[in-house]
DNA sequence: GTCTATATCGAGATAGAC
DNA sequence: GTCTATCTCGATATAGAC
């Protein structure tokens, strides 16, 4: 197989999805990808390597469905609304948010690596559009953008760990709804 | 040792806390405890057991912080305030919300329970002060006080993952400046 | 680049004495 | 109630052949 490397990955990015990092072993990963032991370990350092690698491509991923969303060419405030609502795997849990918990990936430099790029380029991106509506005139200017965008990014992150508290993906959409309705409350109206 | 069984709960708590369950086995609690293997396995049937026995402990902990801040006699609005800025060990993440990324804990009824109804709880007591605020006239009627419950607790939630992802406390700090704004901007003044 | 065999260690629990 | 000994299994690799 040419592609063993990959299919490693693509095992290794779920199963870090739905157990985490501890409890995804090399075995599981191997029969998971369909590959065997002297493949992972030819190809991958460690364990460590191989998550750090996967980690990488996850926030890729990420980065990848966020973008269209804050760059389609609706107003800013509604781009910031559409992020709110779009589609997520609420029981689930955030592919990037859920390792935070696990201390061997905040001490482990290059573990941690691909987690805080991933919620900077977020803040960042989102930071950015909020900015863009104080200028279009839906967004007082009294706003700190770094702050709020935390909040949207947080509200997002604290709703899949209700979602998953409560087993239930409505919890979610209750936080979410929560955080439109102050949003809708603070929207300056354009002159017409 | 008549209170063996209180030394390994208050190990576990801390453990639970700090690792999780998963990566909390037995030696490191016998370890931290100073209690001995038979004295587990006596005072407990399985570690999952005392596991649920030190979650539960651990939001009892949480409410009995969380009461006195959302009964003081402040004004709601205020106590809502007091909720969002309340000191909490930012880098170290919730003790209750942590667990909800664990696929055992939530697939364990015994061990998902303590976890539901804490949450559970503080959403309640969240909209009953929300409510208040209503009643006294500085919060909005149309707001939808059971969503923005769950909009104050998701910040927090997430705050606690922005703070460990960046190893920064800052972040939830940022998170919850954010969401502070939007309840100045949306607080109805009372006439005078 | 992949395979099978082997090694070391800790997890989680049981057994039976004291 | 607590202790020490023991058991079984899986985690995380390493070794060396093919």
């Amino acid at each position: 197989m040419a592609n063993t490397r990959e299919h490693l990955m693509a095992a290794t990015k779920e199963l870090l999805w739905e157990r985490g990092y501890e409890a995804t072993s090399p075995r599981a990963i191997l029969e998971k990808s369909g590959a065997g032991q002297g493949s992972f370990y030819h190809h991958f350092s460690s364990k460590a390597a191989l998550a750090a690698a996967a980690l990488q491509e996850a926030a890729d991923d990420m980065r990848v469905n966020l973008e269209p969303v804050l760059h389609s060419d609706a107003p800013a405030l509604q781009r910031i609304r559409n992020y709110l609502t779009m589609p997520r795997e609420e029981l689930r849990g955030c592919r990037i948010g859920r390792m935070t918990h696990e201390p061997i990936i905040v001490q482990d430099e290059t573990l941690r690596d691909p987690i805080e790029a991933y919620f900077s380029y977020a803040e960042q991106e989102l930071a950015t559009v909020l900015a863009e509506a104080q200028r279009e005139g839906t967004l007082s200017e009294s706003i700190n953008v770094d702050d709020l965008a935390a909040t949207l990014l947080a509200t997002v992150q604290g709703g899949y760990v209700l979602a998953r508290g409560f087993q239930d993906p409505e919890r979610m959409h209750q936080a979410i709804r929560g955080v439109l309705t102050l949003i809708d409350a603070i929207e300056q109206k354009k002159e017409v």
